[in-house]
Parts: C-alpha cells; sequence; structure tokens
DNA sequence: ACCTCCCGCCATGCT
DNA sequence: AGCATGGCGGGAGGT
C-alpha cells in the first residue's frame, strides 16, 4: 500500500522507469515489488527502526516484530535475515554467493558488526540511485521508506544523508524527504569545497599541526605560540575555523529545519574534512590531523580527549561514506610512532571553483562562463545561499525555489559540473565497495552483481533513449581501479609549488605548468601563504612516499607500489625534499573498498619520541622496494601532473595509467633526494623555480589497496548514462569529453562560484591577516626550525 | 590492548 | 506535545 505509494513518490526512480541508470536499485525495485504488495503495508511511518524492521514485508514479520520487542538479540537476528532475505535492498538475496542464510548459522545468527556497518549501509542506499539521475525525474527520496528497506534505524540514514547533503548529492525536500542529486553536482562541489578550504587555509594548518607534532616529539616545542597565532588567525573568531555549511546555489537546503543546529556538525564536519584532502597535496589525510582541525582548537593541549574521541567517531562515520562513495580509501600511515589511520582522496581532482578569491583559474572558459550564469539563477538569488547565515526559509519561498529548480533541471539536463569529472569518481559510484572485511564484500559483491546484471539489461536500454537529456557525465573510469598510488611526499602541504615570491597580497599566485604531453595544462596556485611557505622550509614533511599496493581484487592492475624514500635527510635542509607533485591523482578508484578499518594508531599518543627505530628499517625497506618500483615505473611524469586543471578531459584523474603517476612522483622524490637530481627538476609537480618544500621529515607513504575485489562488479556499474563510454581501463578521457560537452548554458545550478563559507560568528575568514600571519611565521620559526625526518607510510588497508 | 564504530539515548528544534 | 533530527559517547566487535 503505501509503500507502493510511497516508493512512486518517493522514490520512482526506482522503479525503474524512469531512470534508467538505476542501478542496483532496478533490482531491488523489482524486487520490492514483488514482495510489497504481498506483505502490504509497509508503513513507513515513523520510525521504521527496529520495529520496522521486521514490520513489513511478511507476516511473519509481524510475528517477528512480536518476538523482537521481546527479546533485541532475537531482533537483530531477524534483522539481519531480514535484510538479507527480504531485500530490502540487498541484492543479497538473489545472488548470493555466499552467504545465506540458511546454510550458516553463523551468519545469520548474528550479523555481524561489519554487516551492519555504516559503509555496508551507504552502499546499499547509493546502489538503489543512479549516479546521475534524471533530473526530470522525480528523485525523491522518502527516509522513512529507505530506512525500512534497508532494515535500519532512520538514525542511521540520518548519518549517509547528512554527509551526502554535505556534497550536495542529495538536499532536504521536507521533512522526511530528500532529492537524489547523484553526482550531478559532485565536482562543482568539491570545486566548490576546495576554494573554501584554500581560503580556510586549511593546507596551512594541517602543516601547523604537523609540525607541531613534530616539534613536540622533539622537544622543540618552542614554537608554539607562534603556531597558535597562526592558527587562530585563520581561524574565525572563535578561535578556529568554523565554517557553515557551504552550499552550491543549485542545491540548496530547502527546508527551514536544516538550518538549525544542523550547521554544525555532521555535514560541516564532512565538508570540511573534504576539504582537507582537496588542500593537501598528498591528499592523505590522517584522522588525528583532521580531528584537530576540525576541532579547531587546535592549540595543542587542549584537546581535550572526550572531545577528540568524539571527533574521531565522526570522522569515522563520514569516512566510510566518503569511502563508500569512492571518493576516499582508507590507508595508514606509518611513522615512527606507529600507524595511524588516514585516509587517502580518490575521488575526482577537482579546480577549485573559482571564487573571488581565487585568480587563477584553471577552468577552461566554458566552465567559468558556466559558473557565472549559475550565480544567477533566480532562485538563488532569491535566497542566495551565499549570505545567509542561517539557512531558513520561508516555506513559500521554498517551495518556490523548489519549483525553479526542478524546472531548471528539467531544462538543463546538463550536469553540471563538469569540472573534471574524470576520476573515476563518478564511474565508480556506485559500485565499488570495498570490503574490507569479507562479509562486506561478499555482501557487495553480491549486490553489485545484481545490479550490473539488472542493471545493465535496462539501463543499456534506456539509456540510449535518454542518453540525450542527460547530463551526465560519465565516468568513467575504469573499473577499477586498482591500484594506487601514492602520493607524494609531503604531507602537507599544498602544492608543491613554488611559489617564488612570496607576496603578501592575497591573492594566489597561479602557476601554469607546462604540461605534460599529452595533458591539458594545469595551473596551480597558491595563496601566498603557502607560497611563502614553500619558500621557506616549512615544516611539512617531507616524504616519501611509498606505495605499495597490492592488487587485489581485481587483480590484475594494480600494482604498484612504489616505495619510495627518501631518506633525505636531514634536517635542516630539508630543501632538498621537495615535494614531488604532490597531487597525485589519485586514481584509482578501485573498486573495493572497504570501510574502514585498521588500525590507527593515532590517539593521542604521539608523544612519543622513539622515532627512528623500527622506522629507520622500514624506510630502508621501503627504500629498496621503490628504488625498484621506480625502475619499474618510471614513467611519464606527466602524469603526476598536478592539478588539473581544465576540464580537460585528459585530466589525470582518471589515470588510465595509474602506474605511472605514482611512479613518477616517486621517482622524482626519490633522485631528488639521492641527489640525483635537483628539485627544481622535478616533474610537473613543482615546477620550478622555486621549489622547496621541504619538509623535514620524511615519510613513506605506502598504499596498499584493499579490496578485493569487487571491483569489476563495479566497473559495470556506473550508472553513467552515458553507456558506452566506460572504458575498462579508466580511459576516462574520452569520456570526459564527452561528459563535458554539455555546458549547458543556463545551468542553473552552477556555481556558486562563491563559496563561501559562512561563519556564523564571524565574518569571513580572515585572509589577509592569517597571511600575514603565516608569512611572519614563517619566515622566522619555520627557518630555523629543525625538522627530523620521519617516515611515513602510507598503506591502504588490506583487508584481511 | 587497541582500533573501529555500532547503537541508541536523549537534546534540540520544528511542526 | 509530538515528532523529526542528529549530537554524542558508551561499550562491544574485530584484529
Amino acid at each position: 500500500m503505501e509503500n507502493e505509494k510511497e516508493n512512486l513518490f518517493c522514490e520512482p526512480h526506482k522503479r525503474g522507469l524512469m531512470k534508467t541508470p538505476l542501478k542496483e536499485s532496478t533490482t531491488a525495485n523489482i524486487v520490492l515489488a514483488a514482495i510489497q504488495p504481498d506483505f502490504g503495508p509497509l508503513t513507513t511511518p515513523t520510525k521504521p527502526k527496529e520495529g520496522s524492521q521486521g514490520e513489513p514485508w511478511t507476516p511473519t514479520a509481524n510475528l517477528k516484530m512480536l518476538i523482537s520487542a521481546v527479546s533485541p538479540e532475537i531482533r537483530n537476528r531477524d534483522q539481519k535475515r531480514g535484510l538479507f532475505d527480504n531485500r530490502s535492498g540487498l541484492p543479497e538475496a538473489k545472488d548470493c554467493i555466499h552467504e545465506h542464510l540458511s546454510g550458516d548459522e553463523f551468519e545469520k545468527s548474528q550479523p555481524s558488526r561489519k554487516e551492519k556497518s555504516l559503509g555496508l549501509l551507504c552502499h546499499k542506499f547509493l546502489a538503489r540511485y543512479p549516479n546521475y539521475p534524471n533530473p526530470a525525474v522525480n528523485n525523491d527520496i522518502c527516509l522513512d521508506e529507505v530506512a525500512e528497506e534497508l532494515n535500519v534505524e532512520r538514525r542511521r540514514i540520518y548519518d549517509i544523508v547528512n554527509v551526502l547533503e554535505s556534497l550536495h548529492m542529495v538536499s532536504r525536500l521536507a521533512k522526511n524527504r530528500y532529492t537524489w542529486h547523484g553526482r550531478h553536482n559532485l565536482n562543482k562541489t568539491l570545486g566548490t569545497l576546495k576554494s573554501v578550504g584554500e581560503e580556510n587555509k586549511y593546507a596551512e594548518q594541517i602543516m601547523m599541526i604537523k609540525k607541531k607534532e613534530y616539534e613536540q616529539e622533539f622537544d622543540f616545542i618552542k614554537s608554539y605560540g607562534i603556531e597558535d597565532h597562526i592558527i587562530k588567525s585563520n581561524t574565525g573568531p572563535n578561535g578556529h575555523p568554523d565554517m557553515c555549511f557551504v552550499e552550491l546555489p543549485g542545491v540548496e537546503f530547502r527546508a527551514a529545519s536544516v538550518n538549525s543546529r544542523k550547521d554544525k556538525s555532521l555535514r560541516v564536519m564532512s565538508q570540511k574534512f573534504v576539504m582537507l584532502f582537496l588542500v593537501s597535496t598528498p591528499q592523505i589525510v590522517s584522522l588525528e590531523v583532521a580531528a584537530k582541525i576540525l576541532i579547531g582548537e587546535d592549540h595543542v593541549e587542549d584537546l581535550d580527549k572526550s572531545k577528540f574521541k568524539t571527533k574521531i567517531r565522526r570522522l569515522y562515520d563520514i569516512a566510510n561514506v566518503l569511502s563508500s562513495l569512492d571518493l576516499i580509501k582508507k590507508v595508514h600511515v606509518t611513522e615512527e610512532r606507529g600507524r595511524k589511520p588516514a585516509f587517502k582522496w580518490t575521488g575526482p581532482e577537482i579546480s577549485p571553483n573559482t571564487s573571488g578569491s581565487s585568480p587563477v583559474i584553471p577552468f577552461t572558459p566554458s566552465d567559468l562562463e558556466v559558473r557565472r550564469s549559475s550565480k544567477e539563477n533566480c532562485a538563488k538569488n532569491l535566497f542566495s545561499t551565499r549570505g545567509k547565515p542561517n539557512f531558513t526559509r520561508h516555506p513559500s519561498l521554498i517551495k518556490l525555489v523548489k519549483s525553479i529548480e526542478s524546472d531548471r533541471r528539467k531544462i538543463n539536463s546538463a550536469p553540471s559540473s563538469p569540472i573534471k569529472t574524470n576520476k573515476a569518481a563518478e564511474s565508480s559510484q556506485n559500485s565499488a565497495p570495498f570490503p574490507s572485511k569479507m562479509a562486506q564484500l561478499a555482501a557487495i559483491c553480491k549486490m553489485q552483481l545484481e545490479e550490473q546484471s539488472s542493471e545493465s539489461r535496462q539501463k543499456v536500454k534506456v539509456q540510449l533513449a535518454r542518453s540525450g537529456p542527460c547530463k551526465p557525465v560519465a565516468p568513467l573510469d575504469p573499473p577499477a581501479n586498482a591500484e594506487m598510488e601514492l602520493t607524494a611526499p609531503s604531507l602537507i602541504q599544498p602544492l608543491g609549488v613554488v611559489p617564488l615570491i612570496p607576496s603578501p597580497l592575497s591573492s594566489a599566485v597561479p602557476l601554469i605548468l607546462p604540461q605534460a604531453p599529452s595533458g591539458p595544462s594545469y595551473a596551480i596556485y597558491l595563496q601566498p601563504a603557502q607560497a611563502h611557505q614553500s619558500v621557506t622550509p616549512p615544516q611539512g614533511l617531507s616524504p616519501t612516499v611509498c606505495t605499495t599496493h597490492s592488487s587485489k581484487a581485481t587483480g590484475s592492475k594494480d600494482s604498484t607500489d612504489a616505495t619510495t624514500e627518501k631518506a633525505a635527510n636531514d634536517t635542516s635542509k630539508a630543501s632538498a625534499s621537495t615535494r614531488p607533485g604532490s597531487l597525485l591523482p589519485a586514481p584509482e578508484r578501485q573498486g573495493a573498498k572497504s570501510r574502514t578499518r585498521e588500525p590507527a594508531g593515532e590517539r593521542g599518543s604521539k608523544r612519543a619520541s622513539v622515532l627512528e627505530d623500527s622506522g629507520s628499517k622500514k624506510k630502508f625497506k621501503e627504500d629498496l622496494k621503490g628504488l625498484e618500483n621506480v625502475s619499474t615505473l618510471m614513467v611519464s611524469p606527466t602524469s603526476v601532473a598536478a592539478v588539473p586543471v581544465g576540464n580537460g578531459p585528459a585530466l589525470t584523474s582518471s589515470h588510465p595509467v595509474p602506474i605511472q603517476n605514482p611512479s613518477s612522483a616517486i621517482v622524482n622524490f626519490t633522485l631528488q633526494h639521492l641527489g640525483l637530481i635537483s628539485p627544481s627538476v622535478q616533474m610537473s609537480a613543482s615546477p620550478g623555480p622555486g621549489i622547496v618544500p621541504v619538509s623535514p621529515r620524511i615519510e613513506s607513504v605506502n598504499v596498499v589497496p584493499e579490496n578485493a575485489g569487487t571491483q569489476q562488479g563495479r566497473a559495470t556499474n556506473y550508472d553513467s548514462p552515458i553507456p558506452g563510454q566506460s572504458q575498462p581501463n579508466g580511459q576516462s578521457v574520452a569520456v570526459t569529453g564527452a561528459q563535458q560537452p554539455v555546458p549547458v548554458t543556463p545551468k542553473g545550478s552552477q556555481l556558486v562560484a562563491e563559496s563561501f563559507f559562512r561563519t556564523p560568528g564571524g565574518p569571513t575568514k580572515p585572509t589577509s591577516s592569517s597571511c600575514m600571519d603565516f608569512e611572519g611565521v614563517n619566515k622566522t620559526s619555520f627557518g630555523t626550525l629543525f625538522v627530523p625526518q620521519r617516515k611515513l607510510e602510507v598503506s591502504t588497508e588490506d583487508v584481511h
């Protein structure tokens, strides 16, 4: 009954009807459709939660519910079972490879925590919707329904939705209702976030934190004061960077309710977390650092532990969702003291949206235009999100906006964000799960398989039909991914670029790098502050990188491991260490992902100063490895390129050749460290002139891909509207091009160029001032600072 | 023993 | 008041 209705209304796409792309959803839908009638009303009612679980689908469900009421355990068991059996969402029932309820008592009896993990849940959730939904269709999501179908408490759905909302993949329509936007706005959002992150100087903040750590370890401490200042300056009035939710023009929060406290947490935290990846060079962010930055109070000591722990918990939640989106993947950063959990960006590379602040624009003209135009959206203007401190809107306005937007959407079918889609991100979207654990894997695999099969058929048809209209972009990405790469060395910092002269000006200094042969050109820009830093040796870290990966699942691919090391040495000199390109493309998305896991070591204790010991050994090994790899890999530097700017299709992002990228970076890095080449030589990453990033520490990163294989499934999965595009390997290039084309002018959505942070309390960020501070600092303390080397190893998790 | 992070209590705020 | 949201942190599964 209702369910059906609701489905219709809420998630039409599920039905397959319209949307082509529905991936798994189709399957699921189908299933649901079949089942629902039988069961009867599901009810959606408000809270599904546990009770709901049982509820619905079958008559027996009621019984179960009753029982469960009595015993939670039973309840759980049922739930699990229900999950699989019923379907709620998952495909498992169908394919199932494993599992089964029937068979194993084991599983059945207990679903295991993993099966209940947010990551898996998120996969299920994502599987229901196409990456690039047809805007013309109703893409509403009814939270209650979803919760029921997935057999989870609504609370969990909120966790997912909040993160998705932060990326503007969904937007709230009303009470219990969200609209699914999929990845249409993703690149745009990321660009905006990157811009905001740059404005906030997150890169610097990261650096500072790291520096502090080092110092602490070594007793350096002296510079605390300074550092704090810096941070503070960057931060808002409160002392910490408080930004508000960054909205995109096209995707605004419509419900008033969103405003309130929501500005706080998960959503904002998610955005900030993403920003950290986007602004940091290696694109690897440890939870510890992220937590500190998010907490704002970075002042060292204050972090109270509980707060820190809470933040970490939240970050895991966010990370699980982002991992499901294939935007990040878990890795470990190993330092002397141990491994710390960290995440590596595997999403598309993005260029910052232009906003007022950044001068340089990497975008292609078309993009710019689009962006501009977008700004003009009526709706937006009406409600400009931007300015508002609050998101509250009058209901009537909301409606109006909504209607406008919907129209707009229809009109523009084009995808909005063209920017770089490349990376596979898109393609993978749905796909890719990474199972960390077998269970998850299995579950995911099943889902995927189902999806594929069902989808592919439908999809193709549909897409073809609709292809025109939609926007989409295709993602391309290869299937997989597998690989990892690694990145660069410096953990922190910003592009390796070099600024030559530090200018106090606020604006960033754009550098245009020569492009690699094939690639589009890219520009890197630095903010003054950064530039300064670079000039002076920041502490960054030097890096060493190691990548390791295993390929797993997919097998073939991957592989790339490289490790590098650098050894550099030294301390002060750091200059030597430059970071190679920092950016690495990340490319690959592997298909599989797993949620998280890993040991992390972060914890607060960093202090142990024991450093080097174990580290050195490892390093050595790594170095060796790195060398080996290098030899093998050496390849085109180009691939390493830093930030691709244009929309260019080619962007590195996709990296068709994953291996290369890392390798080049590594190679450079290694060579430099070895003294074989000068830093300036570096490849693309850091061009030139000046490079110097340097960081005192050396780190090595190992990335090991975890996943097992699920990828394949994924490959197929994507929904991109454009069917043909996907290529297995990831050559996304072509695809990209295709996507891009659609610059629709009117697009409404667009851009916000302005991304802004809203700072509630205060004014915006103090950019200039902060810059100044930084400068001062850099000069002052950085110059002298000695930094011990460290090694950092990043490894993706493996699953066990 | 520690890392992850599920679970769900309960505050917050809209309706 | 009731319900939707979602902050938060205890505590337990996993390794």
